[in-house]
DNA sequence: CTTTTTCTTGACTAAAATAATAAAGATACT
DNA sequence: AGTATCTTTATTATTTTAGTCAAGAAAAAG
């Protein structure tokens, strides 16, 4: 039950996105180094972002990338969901068909109450949000020092 | 976020013991028969829920394994944790270490709340519960017939 | 005590997914 | 024209998953 790279650095990329392209687009570079991710990989990613319509893109000289929605609008949900596909992959074998014994059938109406309580947290969790506890988080780190 | 066959079949594999090992120790052979699942990699899983204490085994002529504790008292979240390991183990990258930037810390507590959910869920549901939801669903389907 | 039936152990393999890397093309700005 | 950027497609290396195989050890039955 984890994440792969490709939905945490995608996270990571698009949340840089959210506290940087008020500024107009930002390179692909930028983020590389500002999120330690490869940069050829991180391609691949914003362009699956861009495909899931979360980004825009930009090509030139004053080329790069930036939301195309209000950081209000996106969920981590459409983030994670674009990247890594649906949550509910889970195959418990039998998946519908009628062959599928009962026990499995109680497994996975469990398993879909696990994954419906996940998907409501990363549904109701926008970017926005994220940036603002960052902040907070930085607050708190500032005071400390 | 996906249970691999190892879990699943682990899983169809102990609630199976839950169900037939009343009557003493249950052979692979009937397991896998029972619920489709390769016996000789049945086995490797067998070991594995044996070495977490879960099941017990008898060898030779009368041998087999069985449930080593009372249905009630095995949860799910033993059985998921005995074949796949915790359940935490997420990497987002910077993991504990000081280097880990602010975003990296706001999802991994975001991503810390979603698995303790499902771990809560997991944690509370026993092997008999789940007998006994089998048990009722079968009442319906008959019911239904 | 020998045979059979089971678990036990460890090594091995095939296929898929993950995590990149590389190179050539397209577009827009200067 | 030239350069910096995104875009597309191929290729590769590593790891994980999902199994298979074969030889060994223990317990029960004959």
């Amino acid at each position: 039950m984890r994440l792969s790279t490709k939905g945490e650095y995608g996270l990571l990329a698009i949340i840089d996105l959210a506290l940087n392209s008020n500024n107009g687009p930002v390179k692909t570079m930028q983020i590389s180094e500002r999120q330690g991710i490869p940069k050829q990989y991180l391609n691949q990613l914003l362009l699956i972002l861009k495909k899931a319509g979360l980004i825009s893109s930009a090509r030139g000289r004053q080329g790069g990338y930036q939301l195309n929605q209000n950081a209000r609008s996106i969920s981590l949900l459409d983030v994670v969901t674009a990247l890594e596909g649906p949550i509910e992959n889970i195959n418990f074998l039998g998946q519908n068909d009628s062959t599928a014994n009962s026990t499995e059938h109680v497994l996975r109406d469990l398993w879909c109450q696990i994954l419906s309580n996940a998907e409501k947290l990363l549904k109701t969790t926008t970017l926005e949000e994220i940036c603002e506890r960052r902040k907070e988080l930085d607050k708190e780190i500032m005071y400390y020092i």
